[in-house]
RNA sequence: CGGGGUGUAGCACAGUCCGGUUAGUGUGCCUGCUUUGGGAGCAGGAGGUCGUAGGUUCGAAUCCUGCCACCCCGACCA
């Protein structure tokens, strides 16, 4: 019968979970922690990808590749960034396998162990800067603007689908610089395009700001980060940029002689997001009967669907949709025809409606006979018969419509579970019975921030750029404070 | 790494406590006919090393022991 999603009032992660699986976006590989993307999930991914990767180009960026393995002692280089990646790498070890002595099967050769044990990358900082070294010299040679498609691994205790997978797919821009201002505008910079495409594209509202010391990057001076909320009052962090100063120019000694002829460390920024964003488009949208996708990013925008009763009639109803698919294509649209015999009608209704297609047409005999068709859109799930007289110009206004409603229904969402307070107690209550997003006063120490993360499971997402400065108190030691800054249980 | 749970058909599960015909149900799959405006109906059919290794027994999915895998909850993280 159906598939069955679990609704998101009884179990909000076991629908999560339950629509990665049914829409096919996603399952669980027979490796541990690692997942497979499925050709929907994908097509949807490729969507964020061309879009951003459009978006890098247009900002001055090139696409590279480094490698996948990164020496070991390229790690211990820069101190904090060593300590923070430490527990999560993999490590490879040996360069062979061999059968096993007494038959059991195939073993690692003991004989064949590396001189320098290699890490395969968690993110790559060091085996870039590695490189870079080689690539500069001059301020002629600056600034680079290169950034990486390419997969990672952070071997994970607990993994979930797109959300925290132990191999993840991302893009991480890393840029050298003769300046310090010109690497901080390179790190605000590539935030924006973030911004832009979270809210633009996927529909997704976010805050910008600055991380506070304990959610920086390891390695980092600063870390910004976009942070979004989703329907279960949770932030999921949805893109981030940092300020690297010169930490690794230093760790990797690349210098550049000035116009002056004077010899300086580079300055440096990285910025990433990942397969993570899947994650956050399907927990920002999606409703108890599926997906509910943004027409920018949907793969398919519009289906197609023939309702027949014979083989003349179906004739006659193709026809029909494959000039309207035509149509609709050559105004840019990506449409399909579901002209499929194996499956009824109310079964694509149902798929469809679970994959998140925005826009559904149905062509039957009725519509025939009175030059209608049946639309009917995802995110209100409404059904309205339209005329056969501008259907591309109605179908593109209800695709921008739709992208717009739904990003607004995200805003409402946010801003309805976003709170002030000034009461711990409050505060605290907030969290336990609603979550969403709080501003609320901090001192601004770390351990002040990590007994409110102790007692309470709430990090500080960021300090909002442009943020209110007003006089207050912290939430917590009661020690005076200049701003609010936003709390939240995130992902 | 701690605590809890589950491994039986592609998927979801029952059967296990209390050992005994040919291991069952739903769904999915295949064939045929009727159907098609919201996940169709009927008839027939295929599909199983009961996670794995050993033990107890005349006899093990069921009892015992070891191992493996996965899931959930914590500590860690984008």
């Amino acid at each position: 019968m159906a598939k069955e999603l679990t609704s998101r009032a009884e179990n909000y992660s076991q629908w999560y979970n339950d629509l990665v699986l049914k829409a096919d976006l996603a399952e669980n590989s027979a490796v541990r922690g690692c997942m497979v993307i499925k050709p929907y999930g994908y097509a949807i991914w490729e969507k964020m990808q061309q879009t951003l990767d459009k978006m890098f180009k247009d900002t001055g960026h090139e696409n590279a590749y480094f490698p996948l393995f990164i020496p070991k002692s390229f790690f211990s280089r820069e101190a904090s960034h060593v300590e923070g990646f430490a527990k999560e790498c993999a490590v490879v070890s040996h360069y062979r396998l061999k059968n096993a002595e007494d038959g059991s099967g195939i073993v690692v050769d003991p004989e064949a162990r590396l001189e320098e044990e290699l890490i395969v990358r968690p993110t790559s900082e060091t085996i870039i800067w590695n490189t870079y070294k080689n690539w500069i010299q001059s301020y002629r040679d600056l600034p680079i603007l290169v950034n990486q498609w390419a997969n990672v691994v952070r071997w994970e205790m607990r993994t979930r689908l797109f959300l925290r997978t132990a191999e993840f797919l991302w893009q991480e821009g890393h840029t050298a610089h003769a300046t310090s201002k010109e690497a901080i505008e390179e790190t605000t910079k590539m935030l924006d395009v973030y911004a832009e495409f979270a809210e633009n594209f996927m529909g997704v509202p976010i805050v910008k700001g600055v991380k506070s010391e304990n959610e920086r990057f390891a390695g980092a001076i600063d870390t910004y980060a976009i942070e979004a909320l989703m329907q279960d009052g949770k932030a999921l962090q949805a893109g981030t940029s940092h300020f690297l100063g010169q930490n690794f120019a230093k760790a990797f000694d690349v210098k550049f002689t000035n116009k002056e002829g004077k010899e300086q460390y580079v300055w440096a920024s990285s910025w990433g997001v990942s397969t993570r964003l899947m994650g956050a488009l399907v927990m920002a949208h999606s409703d108890d009967n599926g997906l509910v996708l943004p027409p920018k990013l949907a793969p398919t925008q519009v289906v197609i669907v023939p309702i027949y009763k014979n083989q003349e009639q179906f004739n006659k109803i193709a026809e029909k949709a494959n000039a309207l698919k035509k149509d609709l294509q050559d105004a840019g649209i990506t449409v399909k025809f579901d002209d499929r015999d194996t499956h009824k009608p109310g079964w694509k209704f149902a798929e469809y409606e679970l994959k998140g297609v925005p826009v559904r047409i149905a062509i039957g005999p009725r519509d025939l006979e009175n030059g209608t068709l049946e639309v009917a859109r995802r995110d209100t799930l409404e059904k309205q018969s339209y005329p056969d007289q501008h259907v591309v110009k109605n179908i593109k206004e209800l695709l921008d419509n739709m992208q717009n409603n739904i990003y607004k229904k995200a805003l409402e969402l946010r801003e309805s579970n976003t709170y002030y307070t000034d009461s711990y107690n409050e505060f605290k209550s907030i969290l336990e019975t609603k979550g969403g997003f709080i501003y609320a006063h901090w001192d601004g120490t770390s351990e002040t921030e990590l007994k409110i993360k102790d007692e309470t499971k709430a990090t500080i997402r960021c300090i909002p750029f442009n943020n209110n400065q007003e006089d207050g108190t912290c939430i917590y030691s009661g020690k005076p404070s200049k701003q609010r800054v936003l709390f939240a249980r995130a992902y």
